[in-house]
DNA sequence: GTGGTCTAGACCACA
DNA sequence: GTGGTCTAGACCACA
C-alpha cells in the first residue's frame, strides 16, 4: 500500500480496514491479520497496527481475544449502521468540498458520471 | 475556520484559498491579505501562512511583488485549467474511497442527491 | 470467572484462590483442584495454574505431596494471620486510594453504606 | 512516583492524575505538564505520557490546545459526575474484594475505622 | 518549546 | 506464536 503524505499512515490504515470489513472482505466474526504479520504486509512498524486496533477496537468494529487474536465484530447491525456512517460522510466531506465551485446537484452528478468509469 | 486533525493546518488553508481563487471570491489579479492579516483571520501563526503562500505561487496560482503583496494570478487560461483539475481531483478522490462500498453509479448519485441539501 | 485487564490473569486468580481458603471453601488440609482441571474450570492454560500454585506455596498457604497433588495449609494459625493481613492490605489499599477525594471517615461509612447492598 | 507490579504504569499514571483532577489540585482550566517535562517527573518515557493523556482526553477529562498544551476540562458537572462514578467504583471493587471474608456490613465499617488513621 | 507520529526493538503474560 | 506495554529516540507541524 502506497500511503499519501498530510494524512497519518494509521488513518489511511483505518480508512483501508473499515473499508475491507463494511464491504465484507474481512467478514463478521472472522479473524484479522496478527499485528506483526499485517506490520509486516503494510511496512509499517507493528506500534502503527496496534494504533490501528486500538483505534477500532474502540468503536467496537472489532474486538480482542487475550493471545488470540483479533477478530470482526459479529453485531451485524452494528456493521450496517457504521458503514452507513461512514459513506455519509464520505458523501458530506465531498460534497462540503466541491459544493462552492460547482453550479448545482446536476453539475456534480455529471462529474461523477464523467469519472465513475475512471478510478 | 475549524481545522480537522489528521490533515495539516497549512493543507487545509492552501484549499480554502485554491477554492476562493477558483470561484473567484478571490478575482485574478487581486491583492490577497498581508500574511500577518491572514494569520490572525485564521487564527495560526504567520510562518504557516507563509508557507500557503509559498505553495500556492509554486503552483503559480499566486505571484509576489516584492514589497507590494501577494496576487492572484491573471492568467484566465491557468485557472481555468487549475479549476478543473482540483474538482476531477476531489470526485476522483471521492469516487475510490466509495466505490467499493456501493453497488453502481446510481447507488452513489443517490446518496448525491439525499445529501446534497444538508451540507 | 471474567477477567479484568490491567491485572495479571494470574494475580486474579490467586486473589481468588486466597479468598477461598480464608473463607474456607477451601478448608485446611483439603485437596486442591488438579492443575488441568483447574486450567478447564478458569478457561486458562494450565501453565497459569502452575505459577499459581507455585506462588501459593511460596506463601505456605497451601503445600504438595509429591504425586498426591496440592494441599491448602492445615496451619490454622498461619492461615488466620494471612487472612488478617490480606484483609488489612484491601482496606488500607481502598482508603489510600479513596482518601485525598473524600472529606472524612464518616464520609467513606455513607459510601459503604450506599453501596453495601450493591455488590 | 513508585509504581507497583502488577498494574501498568499508564493505568497508575491516569488513576493519580484523575485524583489530582477530582481534588482540585489540578484545578478545572488549568494546564497540565507538558508531555516531556511530566515524563521527566514520572521518570518514564513520554510515549506513555502520551498514552495517559490521549485516554483522559477520551474520557473528555483533558482536552488539547494544538501545540499549546493539555488543560483540564472545565466542564464542572462533567467532573462532578466523573468523579463520583470513580469512587463508586472504587468503593464497590473494594466491597467486592473484601465482602466475602466479612461478616457484616458493621464489620468492615469497623476495619474502616481501625485503619483510617494509619493510610 | 509543544504535541503528534512513527520506528526499532525489548520484555512480559498467556496459549 | 499472539497481543500489550514500555523505552529510546527521531522527525514533523505549529507557535
Amino acid at each position: 500500500m502506497q500511503f499519501k503524505q498530510n494524512e497519518t499512515i494509521y488513518t489511511q490504515i483505518e480508512k483501508y480496514l473499515k473499508k475491507r470489513i463494511f464491504t465484507g472482505e474481512c467478514a463478521p466474526g472472522e479473524r484479522l491479520p496478527a499485528i506483526r504479520e499485517f506490520a509486516v504486509l503494510m511496512k509499517v512498524n507493528p506500534n502503527t497496527i496496534v494504533k490501528v486496533y486500538a483505534d477500532l477496537e474502540q468503536e467496537e468494529l472489532i474486538f480482542s481475544e487475550r493471545t488470540n487474536g483479533k477478530f470482526v465484530t459479529d453485531n451485524i447491525e452494528l456493521l450496517r449502521v457504521e458503514k452507513s456512517k461512514f459513506i455519509q460522510n464520505e458523501v458530506r466531506d465531498f460534497l462540503s468540498s466541491i459544493k462552492d465551485m460547482t453550479e448545482n446537484e446536476q453539475d456534480i452528478i455529471n462529474y461523477i458520471r464523467e469519472n465513475y468509469g475512471n478510478v
